[in-house]
Formats: C-alpha cells, sequence, structure tokens
DNA sequence: GCATCGGATTGATCTGGGTCAAGGCTTTCA
DNA sequence: TGAAAGCCTTGACCCAGATCAATCCGATGC
C-alpha cells in the first residue's frame, strides 16, 4: 500500500458529510489514536418514514447526524398543538452532548439513515479532541442563526410570505447539496407533506394549500404532482418571502 | 502576599456573572498566562437607554457579556416589521466567534455596562485554551433551547398564552439571579416597555396592553404602576402559559 | 402651575388565517 | 375492479388579534 495515489478513503467519511468526525480523512490536526476510538463507537441506523426516533422526555444515549432522508425536531403542547423546531436534512446533526433526555420528538418523515456514535464515548473525545468540540461550536451557532430566522418568520411574515420562505429555504439547501441550477429556474422537490409544513411555519394545513395554490395561480412556482415544484425565477420568489437575508444561493 | 486567606480575587470576575473567563478565579484547569492574555484585552463598555450598541450588518470586532441591565437582539424586515430574537439579562452572552459582521441589531433597552474583549485575541484563546470553547458550546446550546422554546410560543401560542409566557420566563430568570421568592408569591419589575414585549411576542403594544389587562382583571397578576408585577400563585400562571416546559423554578 | 412628551390603556372596526366540512386524486391491498 | 386509506384541495363561515383612533397618566421642563 505505498503512496501512488490518493489515500485510500473509507466510504463511511463520504457519507457522513459534515458530520465532526469526517475531519478523519483530511485534517491533519487529528490524532489518529483519539479518532480510532471514537469510530469504534460509531453505527449506523435505519428508520422508515413516519417512525418516531425518540420521544421528548426519553433517554437519548447518541448522538450522529443525517446521511439520507430527513428528520424533525418537534415540540408539542399538552393539547396536541405542536411545532417543528427543526429540519435535518442530510449532514445535520442531531443530539446534545451533556444532556441525559431528548427535549424533543425526533422523527423521520421520510426514510432515513444516520450515523450514531454513543454519547458518552463521544463526549469523552470531545474532550481530548478539542477541533471536534470546536467544530460542534461552529454546527451550533449556525444552528442557533437558522432558528433566529426562523422566530423572524414566525413571529412576523404573513401566511403568503412563510411558504414563499419554506420553498426558497429548501431549495438553497438543497442546491447547496448538489451544487445544481439550471440558470435561473430552480428545481425543487418539497421533502415534507402539507401537515409537516405546518407545523414547521405555525400555519393550519390547510392554509399552506391555499397559499400553495395562490402561488401558482400568480405564477411564481409551478407544481407537477404534489410535491415536485420548478421556481422560474428565483428573485421573484425571494421577493414574495419578504426575505432580507443574506442568502447567498450557491456557496 | 503570603495565603494566608483565599486568594484575592478581582471585582471583575464577579461582575462578569457565567461569561466564559469567570472560571479563572476558581478553575484549576486554566492557564494562568492564558487567561493572563485574555484578561489584558478586556474592557467595559456603558450605554444608555434605548441606545443601539451594533446596527445589523456593521462590523463586530468584539464579543462580551451583560454586566447589568438588558439588551435585545433584533431583526427588522425592510417594511419595518421587527422581530426580537434575542433577550440578553445580566451574564448573557454576545457575539459570534467566527463572524465579522452582526447579523442582528443589538440594543440596550435599559442602561447597560458590557464586559467586552476584542474578537481576534479572544478568538485566538479559544483555540489554545480548549475549556473556554467547551463553556462557550454549552452556553450556546443553552441558548438554542431557548430560542426554540420561543419558537412554540411565537408559532403555536395565543396572546393569552405569549403573555404568560413571558412573564413566567422573566420571573423564572430574576429568581434564579436573586435567589429571592416569598413562598409562593412572586414578584418581578418588568424591565420591558409594552413594545418590546410585542417585539419579543410576536403582536401588536395594544394586543399586550390588553391581555396584560385581562390577566389582571382574572387575578393571575397583580399590578402596581406599569411595570412592577405580583403573582400570587405561580402555578397559576404557568397553567395560563400552557406550558409544558421543565420549569425547574428555584434551581 | 401648565405644557409637553413618551409610554400605556381602551374602544370600534376590520381581516387574515383558523375551523368545519365536503370532495378529489393516488396508491395500496383484497 | 373496487374499496379503503392517505394526502391534498376548496368552499363557507367565524373569531383572535391587527388596525385606527381617542384618551390617560406620570415624568420632565419652563
Amino acid at each position: 500500500m505505498q503512496k501512488t495515489t490518493a489515500a485510500p478513503v473509507k466510504f463511511t467519511h463520504v457519507q457522513c458529510g459534515s458530520c465532526p468526525i469526517r475531519h478523519r480523512a483530511v485534517c491533519a490536526r487529528c490524532d489518529t489514536d483519539e479518532l480510532e476510538r471514537l469510530e469504534e463507537t460509531k453505527y449506523y441506523r435505519s428508520f422508515e418514514a413516519g417512525q418516531t426516533i425518540v420521544w421528548s422526555g426519553d433517554r437519548m444515549d447518541f448522538v450522529g447526524s443525517v446521511v439520507s432522508g430527513i428528520a424533525t425536531l418537534t415540540q408539542t403542547m399538552e393539547d396536541g398543538r405542536r411545532q417543528m423546531v427543526g429540519l435535518l436534512l442530510p449532514s445535520d446533526f442531531v443530539g446534545r452532548p451533556g444532556r441525559e433526555t431528548a427535549a424533543y420528538d425526533v422523527v423521520a418523515t421520510t426514510d432515513l439513515v444516520m450515523c450514531c456514535f454513543r454519547k458518552k464515548p463521544f463526549e469523552t473525545i470531545m474532550l481530548d479532541t478539542p477541533h471536534v468540540g470546536q467544530r460542534l461550536l461552529e454546527m451550533t451557532l449556525d444552528e442557533l442563526d437558522a432558528a433566529r430566522e426562523w422566530m423572524l418568520l414566525l413571529g412576523r411574515k404573513t401566511a403568503r410570505e412563510k411558504i414563499a420562505s419554506l420553498i426558497a429555504i429548501i431549495a438553497r439547501r438543497d442546491a447547496s447539496l448538489k451544487l445544481q441550477s439550471s440558470e435561473g429556474r430552480v428545481v425543487v422537490d418539497l421533502p415534507l407533506t402539507r401537515e409537516a409544513m405546518s407545523e414547521y411555519l405555525g400555519l393550519t394545513l390547510e392554509t399552506v394549500s391555499r397559499q400553495i395554490s395562490a402561488l401558482k395561480r400568480d405564477g411564481i412556482i409551478e407544481i407537477e404532482g404534489k410535491r415536485h415544484i420548478t421556481i422560474p425565477d428565483f428573485d421573484l420568489l425571494i421577493e414574495e418571502a419578504g426575505d432580507d437575508s443574506d442568502g447567498g444561493f450557491l456557496v
């Protein structure tokens, strides 16, 4: 195994997206022994669409990141009102080091594969390997920013603006993942049911449906089937979203 | 300067609350040289009530924590709609290491004293001193939890529930700071105008005023002047807030 | 003592989005 | 091939909270 070409990279590293240990294959600062230890506690789990991964209040003894599929974090009030507080797309991280129990329901909304670590060893390694913690801090700060953008949406935007925002958010994340966008014309497949969208946006599913119809009627979006959306002019959509966010569309 | 009594503790450490370097006086793991370096870049700034500390988009070359007074983080849309996304009480941390410009307006809503560090040296020390970064991660995760609780409030609670929640939140933080609460009967001084409350809650100030009057009429709260509130039965207030949050009132 | 000003309150009215209800379109399964 | 189940759409109506407007109250200044 001489160094003829690039060093062999394990498949798992590619799959893990931006999960904290992806660095292993590429990062010179890594202490190999430490990360090998972490690697040992790593395992994959699959879930079916609709399956609840953890219930709020239950013990949660792992952390991990989404490999493929979509998961959500949702809060529920006693009377059943539900508010989504996290949308986890591939490469997103779940789980809080230092907390025993889950604070939210974690639900797989599509078929889902996660890359998990048992929490205890993960925490140990976080303490021993500073840059894993630093990476996690970065990710947490990004999530906090996203949450605050989301708060503006929930608190002040109209139903129409909320829908336009959600489509834009998903389109952006989609595009930055696939690095695909045939100049101007953007195509998205919504990974959420109308009900899930309503939980994301703080609306009812009827209002979601009506506003999507309205955007379609007004030519802002085109729809094929129920979920496949084409956006003829992305700037127009952004306008509808009332968005002042930095919004660098393609990174 | 023999070690007769406890080591002399600088006043500043006490003042800084849970800011990342408070540990200096108490933490055995600290590398004194590192923290001495940080200490050197530390300075205090005062602001008057109503003063904007940083505008969204402006350069922000410091991080810091609130020593006394209240500051808020607020997002503004082009048409002037405003949503508060952060409420900073004494001991709360502001500023994101690794970001050049502020993402929100930071406003002093009362007279305010902050303990600041220039960002560059702070970042350096964060890299060199892992447990400062760990502390910051902890704090950021707490903020993320708070933001998600806030999202439930914005997305799903009624006006009355929102008001009750806000009063409870402030009472809790107040109490855990002062460790005072004459059995059951809780007293709070709202540090916010009706307008600021409306920006926190995603309501208009008229609705805030009406709902406060309603809670008063129904005996949930008692009011003296405009801001001084007595809560005869805290559990009753929590009920109005529709709150399932863990809610450990006194830590 | 009077005027001014920045909150705060209260009333009257309007409306965006919730609620309730009736279908419609696919997919699945028998 | 038909029935059931999920998901989505659309209509009719209603109400919580927004909007517009008048007033109040306490502090500050002259």
